[in-house]
DNA sequence: GTGGGTACTTACCCCGGGGTGAGCGTGCTG
DNA sequence: CAGCACGCTCACCCCGGGGTAAGTACCCAC
């Protein structure tokens, strides 16, 4: 670490960031709230392949790990809106470069 | 939504590179492997908890998405020795701003 | 009345990633 | 000779995250 000169780093947050980003659909869900906020059945339609349990269950884990906020409005028919915490948005920025790392190397016409 | 006019990005390369990332320890290697080429042994040692088997096969992971070179020497006793390739660095890099979230909003002190 | 849309919850099952422990072949050391 | 250290591999088990399906309570459009 002198080498680095990573102070605060002791033994990398990246293994503390990797359980709360460690769901399966997580990081999609951060994508996508980082365009906005979105409704349930939103999230459930942008994101092919959860089913709404799971959905529901990440979102829940985001929301008590502080990334995401969840406002219920009390109308009829239901809404429930979610967005990302300012927390959540230097989540989503700190997730970009390894976003663009996997569209380098990863992604077929990445580069 | 048509509102992001984000184009190569698509579902973006971040769920890409959590493939590569994804396993319990891959972080934690590429963490020790960001501060110089290690032996296996040296590996089992530098990460508590994990095990022979499991280290190989996320080494072996690792190797086959082009992250970490493994440098064997006929010699005896046999010696191994695992180093990132330029790829890997990249990702060690963009892994950086993850650990620093991490470190900033995780990690008590982290601030 | 029926169906569809809202946002979930509950119960159940399943699969695979990871943990456990042992063994292998070699050569040096005690 | 026994034992250890090296870098694995094999066989087995286990747990939990995620998938499946159905149910809930409400209201509106048809």
């Amino acid at each position: 670490m002198a080498t680095s000169g990573r102070p605060g780093a002791a033994h990398c947050g990246i293994d503390a960031a990797m359980e709360v980003v460690g769901g399966k659909w997580k990081v999609l869900i951060l994508w996508v709230l980082e365009q906005g906020p979105h409704r349930f059945g939103e999230l459930r339609r942008l994101i092919p392949g959860v089913t709404e349990k799971v959905l529901a269950a990440q979102l829940r884990e985001l929301e008590a790990d502080g990334i995401v906020h969840r406002e219920v409005y009390d109308e009829v028919p239901p809404r429930v809106e979610y967005s990302l915490t300012p927390i959540g948005c230097e989540l989503g920025e700190a997730l970009a470069p390894l976003g663009a790392w996997g569209a380098k190397h990863l992604v077929p016409g990445g580069a």
